[in-house]
DNA sequence: CAGCAATATGCCCATGTGGTTATATACCGG
DNA sequence: CCGGTATATAACCACATGGGCATATTGCTG
C-alpha cells in the first residue's frame, strides 16, 4: 500500500475520515456509524494509521481514533496545478455531480 | 472501477494527468515522457476518458489529450471537511514530505 | 481471578486490475 | 493501393486487497 491516494481510494476509508473530520470517534462508534462488521473497521484503521491518516489516543478499553492531516495535505498539493481549471467557473463541479447521479456507470462510451 | 479517487489511486494515471496540467498531448508524447509501454498509456487513457478526466481531439492520426477538471473538481470537494486541519499550519507538510523520503515504508509501525 | 467488553489479528478466498505481448484498426504519404 | 505510423483492443497472467469468520489480546469490573 503506498500512496496517500491508493489509501483514500477505498470508500469506507473515506467514510471514516469523513467521520473523524467532525470529531474523534473510537472504534465501536465507526462501527456502528458504518454499519461496517468491526473487524474490517480496525483492519482499515490500520491501513489509515500506518500511512499516518490517523493516530489512536487510548481510552480504558476503546481505543479513539483521530486525524493526522499531512497526507491529505500532500493530495491537496498534488491538486494545486490543476485548480487553473476551475477556479473560473465554479458550478462545474455541481453538473458534473448532476449528471453522475442520473447516469447509469456506462462503459465504453466513445467520444 | 468507480470514484474518482480511486481512478487517480495509480502513479501513472496521476503521471499522465500531471502532464496533461500543463498542454494537452498526444499518446506518443506521453509514452516517451513517461517510459511506459504504449498499450499501457492507451488502457490508462482509455480508463481517464471513461472517468470523465480527460477527453480527446483527432489530429490526423494522433489522439490528442486533455483535462477535464469535474472528476478533480471533486476530489477537491471532498477535502474541503479537512482543510480546517492545517489552514493554520502550513508548514506540517513540508515537514510530512521530509519525513517520507527518509523512512524506508515501514510495517507494523506502532504508535 | 472470572467474565465480559472492546479491539486487533490471522487465515482463506473471490475479485479486480495493471503489465505484457500480439494483433487489429485508422490514417497518412507516395 | 501500399507501406508505415499512430493508437486501440484482446487475451492472458500474477498479484494485491477487501470481505468474512474465527480467535487472540487487552483492560475493566465485581
Amino acid at each position: 500500500m503506498e500512496s496517500s491516494f491508493a489509501i483514500i481510494a477505498e470508500p469506507n476509508r473515506r467514510a471514516i475520515l469523513s467521520l473523524l473530520a467532525s470529531s474523534e470517534r473510537s472504534v465501536g462508534e465507526l462501527e456502528r456509524r458504518l454499519r461496517i462488521p468491526q473487524p474490517s473497521v480496525s483492519k482499515h484503521l490500520r491501513v489509515l494509521r500506518d500511512a499516518g491518516f490517523v493516530e489512536s489516543r487510548v481510552d480504558a478499553q476503546r481505543r479513539v481514533y483521530r486525524i493526522r492531516p499531512e497526507p491529505l495535505m500532500e493530495v491537496d498539493a498534488w491538486l494545486a496545478p490543476f485548480r487553473r481549471f476551475w477556479s473560473a467557473h465554479v458550478d462545474a463541479l455541481e453538473r458534473h455531480l448532476d449528471r453522475m447521479a442520473e447516469a447509469p456507470p456506462k462503459k465504453g462510451k466513445r467520444r
